[in-house]
DNA sequence: TATCATATATCAATCGATTAACACACCCAG
DNA sequence: CTGGGTGTGTTAATCGATTGATATATGATA
């Protein structure tokens, strides 16, 4: 494997050299620059990054930290993320915490380890105070955490809102909404809470609400939660699910009832992550900027990172997406 | 941040001896491990993993390249695969190729560049003779690559032959293989073959197959496809696709079509990837067993880091799980 | 008593790149 | 002809851990 010395001696030059044609760095000559990366390729050098990081004190990986990778929500985010991180120069240390505490640190351990640039936390059950100088930049997605540098939310409470009002403006007054309320606080809590109070707005209408405890997130299997939902409020005209694959199992239950979606009971879902949404009948759901959300995780470390200031909380806009099931 | 002279300050001994502790070499009292600790935990001291394998020459990461994230199949995969990291101890450097070669070079030179201690491609653009002399092994994962050390599959043509079985003993006489068939050869072609043959077998049996682009793996848009298929084959009475993924988008399109699933045409899919599987009706579906593919891809570059010798070619059994589609 | 296994220290090289200090050119402009 | 910008070389320290050589000091054992 050639190393840099070899590089600076195929070209004739001093790795000196060779090291600022490669980090950009003071006065370079174009002939010299070209020389350089032409016994680059002569050699078929590549940098050895555990070197560089070491020196550098950084590595150019960032951590992520799931509760579930295959959850379509967080393959979506993962998705968006290795976008983001790729467009920046950034490379992609990921973990699953399964929700497990103990997990959770030893992943954000392995972290300060690797000496990543930051870390980006979708996962809330690490204790605050172990994420205080850590050395790099945590940001949180759709969590909340006091002792992170920064956070990144969609507007939960206002994606609850709009859940309301196209469920009312349908027709449905007697509706429920499914999901979140688990025991850690999270973002995701507001859905409910928008949805609930724009309920309240509209005297005529009746407003249930079911929550899910949070093993079921990482389990993907709500049914127990739906049964009970659909034995208590067997009439509902209208669900608000917290997320799509929550909605994709109520409409598998109503329609198992023999309840028809839309036309007995409409449905909105949560996300807006695909595949989810090309099945029969096609899921009205709001839709959040996952994409925009990620790149905006990158930026925050970025600039972070450059010792450049950034935003402490970063909101979203949310979005309804109307298809076939309201 | 703590070093390791720190910890050998800290408890009153050398760097030698705390190293030797740290890596479980050579001769430890009881008595000074637990002094060494002790002080590990006074410094909140984090093993620099930079240096670590800077000096070892190889990190404790191991890369994974796939076509898409967010496909189903792939990310329960990069699940799985997760999961056996963490419990063999590796970590997890992701990369998605999108598809284009030379984002997948890109990719392996940044696994070179990280002196990775082994890569897992399930993606097979990349020229093969690039993977020669990488310094690490290289396993497929449901792949063919000549250069690659090791491959791992599933009985694909089994898989297919289950699924042909499955359709005719439920009755089908026209039948349609849908999916396979791209611009390169791979494993899961031989679902395609399987099925093909398996009908072939059988005299009063009508059988059809369509192919489906790569691209339409990634963005998993199969409806085009879907639609010619189910205008030259109106009368088809059973189905196997490719991939759930594909199974739900001909579902959707059949009953849209107004036809039942499965009164009027039995679908079966492959892959049995959680939450597809949820939603109704059922999918019944070939079984991949990815977990141990999983675990199968990390063993495999375990022994070969530790020298020991490994298969260069691991193929799973599939079984069929009936649900509701057939 | 001699030997061996155990347990630790000291020292120094090594992994491969970064970077600062310093020196030496050259060329151009004032 | 001199000062400053440009371009490169040399040298050496540094990042933090690994590792081998060598030395020393216990005990226990033969």
């Amino acid at each position: 494997m050639a190393t840099l010395k070899d590089v600076a001696k195929e070209a004739g030059l001093s790795v000196g050299t060779v090291s600022r044609v490669l980090n950009n760095r003071g006065y370079i000559s174009e002939e010299t620059r070209e020389s350089v990366h032409r016994a680059m390729k002569r050699l078929n050098y590549q940098p050895n990054e555990m070197a560089r990081s070491l020196s550098r004190q950084r590595s150019s990986m960032i951590g992520v930290i799931v509760p579930n990778i295959a959850h379509p929500y967080f393959s979506m985010l993962i998705s968006c993320l290795e976008n983001a991180f790729h467009r920046e120069g950034y490379e992609m240390l990921l973990f699953a915490s399964h929700g497990k505490a103990d997990q959770e640190e030893e992943y954000v351990r392995a972290c300060v380890s690797n000496r990543v640039a930051g870390l980006i936390l979708c996962t809330g059950s690490v204790k605050t105070a172990r994420l205080r100088n850590l050395g790099f930049p945590v940001v949180t997605f759709e969590r909340f955490l006091n002792d992170a540098d920064a956070g990144v939310e969609c507007d939960n409470y206002g994606g609850g809102v709009l859940a309301a009002q196209e469920l009312i403006s349908a027709g449905c007054r007697n509706v429920a909404s499914i999901g979140g309320g688990g025991d850690v606080s999270m973002p995701a809590d507001g859905r409910q809470e928008g949805f609930l109070e724009e309920c309240g707005r509209h005297e005529d209408v009746r407003v249930h609400s079911f929550s899910c405890s949070v093993e079921r997130i990482l389990d993907m299997e709500y049914l127990p939660e739906i049964c009970r939902f659909l034995e208590q409020v067997p009439d509902v005209d209208g669900v608000f699910a917290n997320s799509d694959v929550i909605a994709l199992q109520v409409i598998s239950a109503l329609q198992k009832k023999g309840r028809k979606v839309p036309k007995d009971v409409r449905v909105i879902g949560y996300d807006d992550v695909l595949p989810l949404n090309i099945i029969n009948p096609a899921l009205t759901t709001i839709h959040q900027p996952v994409a925009e959300m990620a790149e905006a995780c990158v930026m925050i470390i970025k600039k972070a990172s450059q010792g450049e200031s950034f935003p402490v909380r970063t909101i979203f806009h949310v979005t309804l997406v109307r298809r076939e099931t309201t």
